[in-house]
DNA sequence: ATTACAATTGATAAAGATTATCAATAGACG
DNA sequence: CGTCTATTGATAATCTTTATCAATTGTAAT
């Protein structure tokens, strides 16, 4: 089940937080766009609904957001920081477009093994991992090279 | 067999760039640190052997290594550019330490499989990825939580 | 509804990081 | 040694992100 705006909206209040209609526009933006999207962009998204929101916000916003786990930030080489809705509940990646930097995320990593093997041989208590391939869409790659 | 900061200077000059001594002092920043390192940080390190360098160079020095594949980006979360040396010739990944931020490398991360099936499943061309495991190092563990 | 309080906001400035510009300099090679 | 071109450093210009602080606005109690 997908998280909804207003859903999260009633997470905001279990731990204390307003609901302001800044925050409520953040939210919406980043629910209603598949890509990942970075401050500047959900800024201006944000804005054609909510004119008078300031850029300070939208950071304060994903921050506040992030932590509570509610969105999740996208790690392109190229652009270190934007931001989408969290998927479902489980553990997920991404996989990226070098060429028109959309992005499909992915479950099933498999990863828990080699985590383990790692802590043994180098004595890191390891507790998150990130993972990201990164190639070409379907669009692109059906674009002649120029 | 590790690459040295002179092996590398004979790749430079092998695709027609100029071994200046700018460039020899990032590299010898770059080979004498086990750790990554940001941009500003090796520009203190290459200041101290070669006092005239200008923080531009090891932004433009940097950016001609990653080019060549000699020197790779380390990405992690608060901080997204540092570099170090790239490892042998083979593939490798990063285990990150969340409190001091030192960094371990590994191979074998087993992911062509993996790679295989989101190619099939979502069209994408897959040609690399990126793989960062975060914990806490050996000594890290063992402070006592303020 | 009204009120009171604390969280939140926006404007502004400050700080940092990265890139562009361009004249001066210094490798490489004959 | 001299020429040619890549490279450099200083400076300024852009961006991005964070800090500050008075004004505003949710929220919950009344």
């Amino acid at each position: 089940m997908r998280l909804t705006a207003n859903k999260i909206a009633g997470i905001l209040r279990e731990h204390g937080y307003k609901l302001t209609p800044q925050r409520h526009a953040v939210l919406r933006v980043i629910a209603s766009s598949h890509d990942h999207l970075t401050p500047e962009a959900i800024y201006e998204k944000a804005r054609s609904k909510n004119p008078d929101i300031g850029l300070v916000t939208i950071y304060r916003t994903l921050e506040l957001l992030s932590k509570l786990n509610l969105v999740c930030r996208v790690h392109v080489p190229h652009g270190c920081r934007s931001y989408m809705m969290r998927r479902p509940t489980e553990h997920h990646h991404h996989l990226v477009c070098s060429s028109c930097g959309k992005v499909a995320d992915f479950a099933g990593c498999a990863l828990t093994e080699l985590a383990q093997r790692l802590s043994n041989e180098t004595g890191f208590d390891v507790n998150g991992h990130l993972l990201e391939f990164y190639g070409l869409c379907p669009d692109c790659r059906t674009v002649t090279p120029v």
